[in-house]
Parts: C-alpha cells; sequence; structure tokens
DNA sequence: ACGTCACGCTAAACCCATCTAGCAATCGAT
DNA sequence: ATCGATTGCTAGATGGGTTTAGCGTGACGT
C-alpha cells in the first residue's frame, strides 16, 4: 500500500545514464564531473517523475553521517518543564537538517550504557547528554572522543572534555537582587528555599543573590529553610511569620516555592505585594497563574536545548570545550512592589 | 579516539570462518543452517574478543526493518504535561527494542510534510501520530498505509485506517458524577469551564458527567463558563458567586481552572471542601501542590503514549483499527467533602 | 563400485547509495 | 597524420551486513 520507493537505480535507467551520473546530477556535482545539461536534465526529469527519494540508511552505510542526534537524558518526566530543553534541542536539530532520537537513562548506569550502545549501533552522529536538573555529571565511557555536548550539566574536570551549556544561575541571583533593589527595597529581604547546599541551582541562585545585595550594601534579613515543594515553603513561611515581624520581600528559590509561601501570606493576611513583595525562579506556567501574577526569573530550557544542538553541530571540534552560561531573563510582573 | 568497531568480517577471519557462517551464528540460526559447535564456539569467543557490535544500518539496509519509530506530534510544548505522553512512547518502543525519533510539525502541514518524508528517508518502521489535546485530524497522506497509531487524535472516518489511543473523557464524566454523588451531594452542583462544544475533551467530559447525574436522578444546578485558564476561572467564578447564593460543588473541567475557583472562592471567604467542595480533571502536578489538595480525575498520558507504542508494535495490521480509550482514575485528595 | 543423502560450510547476490579510476570520442594543434 | 588534451560518461569497488543456492566430503545402502 505505501508506494514503492524508486531507486537510484531506476532514475537513472529512466533517463538513460548510469547510476554513477545519476547520482553526480543529484548530488549537484555536476560541474566538476562534467555532465552535459542534457544528460542533467534527463536526470532531473527521471527524479522529479519518479517522486525519488534517496535512501539516507545506504548514503550513511557509504558516507558514515547518519544526519541523526541522540538526546540521551536522565529523566524526561520529573520537570515538566524540561520538556521544552527537548523542543529546542529538537528544533535546533531540525535547523541543521537533523534529527532527534530521544532516550531516557533513569539514572541508572546499565541502561545508560545498553542506551548508548543502540545509539552507536544506529551510527548517530553526536550526542547531547542531558539532567533535567542542573548538576555535575561523569560523562560515560561509551561516549569519550565522540561529538557530545552536556546540556544543564557539567563536569568536574578543570580541562573539560566537552562543552556545557547551563543557566548563568549567579547571574540570575545578581538580576534578583538588582531588581529589589531597583524597586526600592534595603530592608527586610529574606531568602525561602533549600539553602543546604546539595543543589546546584540553589547554591549558584544564593552566590549570586548574597553577591548582588552585598555589592549594594545591604543585608538579607534572614533566610527560611524549606524543601523545593509548595507544602514545606507553605508551613517554613507560616513558621516564619508566627515568629516575628513580617518580612518586606520573600526572595523564592523556585516557583514551587513562591506558591507556597503565597498561600502562607494570604493566610496571614498579608498582600502582594502592599505587604510583602514576591520573587521567585524558573518561571513555570505558575508564576502567571497565581494572583497576583509572580515575578520570576525564567530558566530558559528552550535556549539551552538550543544552544546544545547549536553548539554540538557548529563548534564542537572548532572550539576549546567551555562551559556557557546562558542568560536567565527577568520576567516582570505584578508580585514585586515598592517598600 | 572512539574505538573502531569492528565488522563482522573480522570477527569471521578471527573465527576462521566465512561472513556467512559468522552472521548465522550471531543471528542464532547455527541450527537450522547446521553450523558445527566447534565453529560455533569460535564465532562466538571472536566476536567477544573484538567487543563486535552489528552495524544496525548495514543490517537494516538489507532487511528492511530499523526498529525505529517516529513520534510525529503537533506540539510539544504547550501543555508541560504532554511530554509524559512522549515519556510513555519512548517506554514502550524501548521495551521493544526499538529506538524513538521525535519531531514537531507545529501544526503546519508544509512542516508536516518534510518531517515525516524526512523519517521515511530514514527507513523508519512506524509512525505515532500525536496531539497534544483530543482532537480529531486528517492523517496526512504520506501516511497512508503504513503502520501509523493516533495518539490523543482520531479519525471521523466511519471505519479508521488506524488505531487511536484516547482518554476515556466520557468514563471520566461519569467518574466525576459518582465520585461526587457517593461524596453525599445531590444539589447545588456547578460546572465550571468551557462549555462551548469546541473541544473534544470539554465536549466528552460533559456529557459524560451529565449521563453520570441524569442516571441517578440528579439536575445540575448550574453552569459557569469561561476559558481554560485561572484568571478567567477566576472571574467566571466570582461573577457567580457574586449573583447568588453559594454552590456546593464545582465541578472543573481541568487543574488550571480549579486553581481560578480556588482563587476565587478563597477571596470570597468560603472554604474548600467545607463550604464548597471542587473536582476536576488532569490530575496536574498542579492538583498536588494547591492547599487543601485537589481531587482530579487523572489524565494518563504515560499510558496513552506507552499503548500507543505498544499497538503500533503489537496490533497493528493483525486487528481491526479501532477507537481505545484508556480509563481515567479518579485521584481523590482533600478538595471534595461531604455536604 | 556407485548412487544417495546428510552434513558443514561458503560463494556470491543483494540492499542502495557514493566515489575513484579510467574509457571512448571529439577537438585542436603541429 | 599524429599526438595530447578535453569532454562526457561509466564500470566497478565500497560500506557492512543478510540470505539463497549450492559445493565438497564422508557415511551408508545395495
Amino acid at each position: 500500500m505505501p508506494p514503492q520507493r524508486a531507486t537510484l537505480l531506476q532514475v537513472a535507467q529512466r533517463a538513460g545514464v548510469s547510476r554513477s551520473t545519476a547520482s553526480f546530477v543529484l548530488a549537484g556535482r555536476h560541474v566538476d564531473m562534467r555532465i552535459s545539461e542534457d544528460a542533467r536534465q534527463r536526470v532531473l526529469r527521471a527524479a522529479q517523475e519518479l517522486d525519488y527519494r534517496p535512501n539516507l540508511m545506504a548514503r550513511s552505510l557509504r558516507t558514515k553521517v547518519t544526519k541523526t542526534i541522540a538526546l540521551v537524558s536522565d529523566t524526561l518526566a520529573s520537570d515538566p518543564y524540561a520538556g521544552r530543553a527537548i523542543h529546542g534541542a529538537l528544533a535546533g536539530a531540525v535547523a541543521h537538517g537533523h534529527l532527534l532520537f530521544i532516550g531516557e537513562t533513569e539514572g541508572e548506569s546499565m541502561i545508560e550504557e545498553k542506551l548508548i550502545s543502540d545509539f552507536l549501533d544506529r551510527q548517530v552522529d553526536a550526542f547531547v547528554y542531558a539532567s533535567m536538573f542542573t548538576r555535575y555529571v561523569r560523562v560515560p565511557k561509551l561516549l569519550k572522543g565522540r561529538p557530545v555536548v552536556l546540556l544543564n550539566c557539567l563536569t568536574r574536570a578543570a580541562k573539560p572534555a566537552h562543552h556545557s551549556i547551563i543557566p548563568d544561575e549567579v547571574g540570575a541571583g545578581w538580576s534578583a537582587a538588582k531588581a529589589v533593589i531597583e524597586a526600592g527595597h534595603r530592608e527586610g529581604i529574606h531568602m525561602v528555599g533549600n539553602l543546604a547546599h546539595h543543589v546546584f541551582a540553589g547554591r549558584e541562585r544564593l552566590a549570586g543573590i548574597r553577591e548582588g545585595f552585598g555589592a549594594a550594601g545591604i543585608k538579607l534579613a534572614g533566610t527560611i529553610d524549606c524543601e523545593w515543594w509548595p507544602d514545606s515553603a507553605y508551613e517554613a513561611v507560616s513558621a516564619a511569620l508566627a515568629g516575628g515581624p513580617p518580612p518586606k520581600v520573600l526572595i523564592c528559590l523556585n516557583d514551587r516555592v513562591a506558591l507556597g509561601a503565597y498561600q502562607a501570606l494570604r493566610e496571614a493576611g498579608l498582600s502582594i505585594p502592599g505587604d510583602v513583595s514576591v520573587l521567585s525562579f524558573d518561571d513555570s506556567d505558575l508564576a502567571a497563574w497565581l494572583r497576583p501574577q509572580l515575578t520570576s526569573i525564567s530558566l530558559p530550557h528552550y535556549q539551552l536545548g538550543w544552544q546544545a544542538v547549536e553548539t554540538l553541530l557548529d563548534a564542537a571540534g572548532r572550539t576549546e570545550p567551555a562551559v556557557r552560561r546562558v542568560e536567565m531573563p527577568v520576567r516582570y510582573r505584578a508580585s514585586l512592589g515598592k517598600p
């Protein structure tokens, strides 16, 4: 039922030439191969009439180039917004005429090894090795010496073997401080989030925030420690509100934490941003859904994915491997007000 | 730098046999091809020592089977939870020893055609044609007669050419009605959401709900019409609350609408579920983040993706094409209480 | 002694392209 | 008339597997 695809041989026969000639014409190499205009036209006509499309597997077998990229990630599901990284990578791949395989390792090295082997067996040209939250990783041995770009992760090596694309979390921290300062705040500024230094993003955001305020001679009024999800933040902020004078600004380490903070503030009868300003990170859909809408510093997943593929296809091999930090822009909404 | 892969020829030479023999041994066809145990062992040893892995492109060129599937979707980004469908499809593919390509058409037929052609050029075995929200589609001509399963979409044809995997939205409506009735409610039950019959999911959910209540002799107290997002729902519910006695139950057509309803109820000083019970559809992350946690009827994206690939690889061609509706289970949480 | 059969293996075609090396015909110059 | 260069094209090797058809050998029957 699917129409039988014509082969190069059939095109050649219909045009009355050899396979070689047909190949040269279709590859646009008629000039250096000195194919007559007449023959060229015949081949082109035949190809069109037969609706010829080259079998890329056959071509790849010969040329060793498949124009496919594999995106291997630890988890795809955990953070729904991480899908945007895939989206960006896909767009980048397509823009370069490549197709994208995806694979998931579930963080297990057995699965990872199997998966990468499978990709290798299918001769993929290059790999995007991705993590769904920013962290340090060790690149699997199977990828040694191949074109690889790390997406949202990096190695501890002083002289990395591959490019890394990560969000500029420290810069985002600075941006947060700047936004708060520009709104006119100098006091009552609190951090909310997981302050243990386990998580890369949290650690860097915090560092950036401290640097930013430090540079302006402003001291944080306090910190509220909680996990990364709403109910933990709700409880921690509620407890903090019960224990002293209300803060003026809450800088939440991500949007889910901000949601918890919103809930606690509302319950305490405090208005946003009238009584308390809230600033956050990630700029997930949630930020636009809250009332008032949440000012948040965007995690540019799409850009990360795009950049990763861009780097893989453009720069890899030609440029000294380095860590590229992608800017995290501030999305101004309604939750950050004047003192 | 990447280790040079051994070819079958090298294995054969090391084992002192021909390529054919090595191929038969490694394909497990030594019995019908009568290969001596001795030769078999030599080939196996050689393959192991050389760390032989077959070049699947070469194999595919001959066998016409690539063990790859293409997932072509209209949009990947719009609904973050739709990523779970991809996740499920991926898991299904891997479980069958296949690898998964992904592609996005952005809803444009030009892009779609180009994309499918690209997949075809790479000889993919089968297609998952997906939509990120349930709807009617027309299957592109290029896919005619090929193994295709529709994911989250269906055709209007009376006798469909392909299997369709969609959520059982009507059943979900019945479940919603059942859950409300079992909680003890018979009055003051309102629908919130987009009641225009444009959207497949909304229409079917609504139909199921009406049927479910109708079967129990219960009449809906009213409907509150709004768009699919929080602020629209917030305004609509606020307006409804201002205009009459408070409802007893709000059945929201999705979680974002429920979020808007929560905001309106809270602002009106109504408690959930003390004054008003809320029930919703989708069971997105949001449902677990709200206070109180939202009882929601799950949209089983992962299952849909899994089922699609399962059907594609198992049933396609062997079974009469049909629409398969995947059950939407109720996730009981705290927002639905007694009257 | 010769035909038959089972056994164990291999040569070579095949899949569909790319690409190198070189052939035949024409033209121009001497 | 002869040689060399140019033109226009093709045969055939190549990539790395799978698979069909069949070959040589030894055992067995008659």
